[in-house]
DNA sequence: AAGTGGTCTAGACCACTCA
DNA sequence: GAGTGGTCTAGACCACTTG
């Protein structure tokens, strides 16, 4: 039985984190009361082009979220959920699927399906840390520290599947909010995007810019580690020298599995963490 | 469109990292060479437990592991995958989505399935530090540091769901492998489990423990950051004073959405890292 | 226009849990 | 034995991409 894991969010920052980790616990241990899960399922549309599942899981979240639907509930169960809803089992399953992956709601086989005790933490949807803290509500600055061509060296050109050598484009950037620096970035691009200009860097994310490109990163390998900065990282992060700094590197692909970006991040560990919720399958 | 993003596996160690780092990049980047995706696909066990779907995706995952099914080449469409190995198309569209889950493929609508460029991680289920180890065929040793009951704080009661200064236990472990320090775990849990026995943790990881007593993790909640060691910690991991260490936060809830642990541990970062793969959905 | 993945349905049988 | 989620089928229509 290979039960692999699997992951749900990741990337959380926030300088003033621990602020809302009020409990709600006032349930009592057991409580299992079968809430009538109330039709805010009303305003279905089954026209548009939005999924229907993607629509059901959407308000099943936000009345979990909510406590709407309390932490440690139990659902109805799938085939009267259908019917009241009228749509098929899949279809709810499929909504369901959807938040247990997300860690919000537990099934097991000849019992039910629950929702999770335990603070929901926010979800992170993901892009680039860019995109993270335009979301929760601080203001990303990007400085520019270096832009060249050169050549891969080994590393770079496995990540991105290239000859070594072949000419990349090198992008160094600090990333502040609110006037306090963040991290540092250094991006690897291939080729194709050897044309990116510093100016657009400044001003918008990596992500965003290759968007705008019609590229779109399906998938990205990560690993996070630490180490102590260097003296440099250490100034420019505006921490003491030989702190200790969170580092990530990255493989990201766009949707045709083609590599479109390799980097080399790290991270002041003080105002930045990753979050991950894994979820057995 | 809140397209939320997530990931799929985590957690690798291995002091011997990076020797297995060749590239197999023989291939042209354009190529898309529709090999007829071989029959490796005979020996589905129709009647036994094992479900289809993910017969189905194992053997399709070792084909492109194995390359016998080549990085950037394209799959069979899914209507005729499906008539070849007589299954219906939902099943066989299970089995890829259970890749694509794991950034092995890439789905384009109108286009077809390709499989990821790139070098494949190998994927690291999960479970606890303990059995990651042994299945890296490393001898992971445990020290129990502490073994005490105590009442809970407000962060830990916070996060197991329970009062305030209820009593808990907490484990403090030092983990190594092949005699090499590698973490400090602490762990707190909740009252039901405070009959753990020292000796057994000597012996047995703590979600063995869990499991054998019945108890399955499904979901867990992690927060991994860095900081600068204590004096104790950098000393029991044999670093030098100050140095950086990798941390991690974790709760863990079992099957009933039950929180079951709170771990807060740090890592010797130059043996461990953690990696992650997101997935776009 | 042809081919692909994306969604949805209606119904079936099974395995597991609990009283 | 009743109720639950887990698997599977057969077929339908749609949206998107490419020639």
């Amino acid at each position: 039985m290979s039960t692999s894991v699997v992951v749900v969010e990741s990337r959380t920052s926030d300088p003033v984190a621990r602020k809302g980790t009020e409990v709600v616990n006032v349930d009592a241990p057991e409580q299992q009361r079968q809430l009538p899960p109330m039709e805010i399922f009303l305003d279905l549309d089954r026209s548009g082009p939005v999924p229907l599942y993607h629509q059901v899981a959407e308000r099943l979240e936000r009345a979990i979220l909510d406590e709407t639907i309390p932490a440690g509930s139990r659902l109805e169960n799938e085939v009267d959920l259908a019917a009241r809803l009228s749509v098929s089992r899949p279809t709810i399953r499929r909504a369901i699927e959807q938040l247990v992956g997300k860690g919000l709601l537990v099934r097991r086989r000849g019992i039910g399906t629950q929702v999770v005790h335990g603070r929901v933490t926010r979800n992170v949807e993901l892009t680039s840390l860019y995109e993270d803290l335009q979301r929760t509500g601080q203001h990303p600055e990007t400085r520019v520290l270096g832009h060249e061509l050169s050549p891969a060296d080994e590393e770079e050109a496995t990540a991105l599947g290239i000859p070594v050598g072949e000419t990349v484009l090198r992008v160094q950037r600090l990333r502040e909010a609110d006037g306090v620096p963040i991290a540092i970035m250094e991006n690897i691009l291939p080729p194709a995007f050897a044309d990116l200009e510093r100016s657009s860097l400044e001003e918008h994310g990596l992500y965003q810019i290759l968007r705008a490109r019609g590229v779109s990163i399906r998938v990205a390998k990560q690993r996070i580690g630490a180490r102590a900065g260097t003296a440099k990282e250490c100034s420019l992060l505006d921490i003491a020298r030989g702190s200790a700094v969170l580092t990530m590197q990255r493989t990201a692909f766009d949707s045709a599995g083609q590599a479109i970006e390799f980097g080399r991040h790290c991270y002041r560990p003080d105002l930045y963490s990753f979050e991950v919720t894994l979820v057995e399958r």
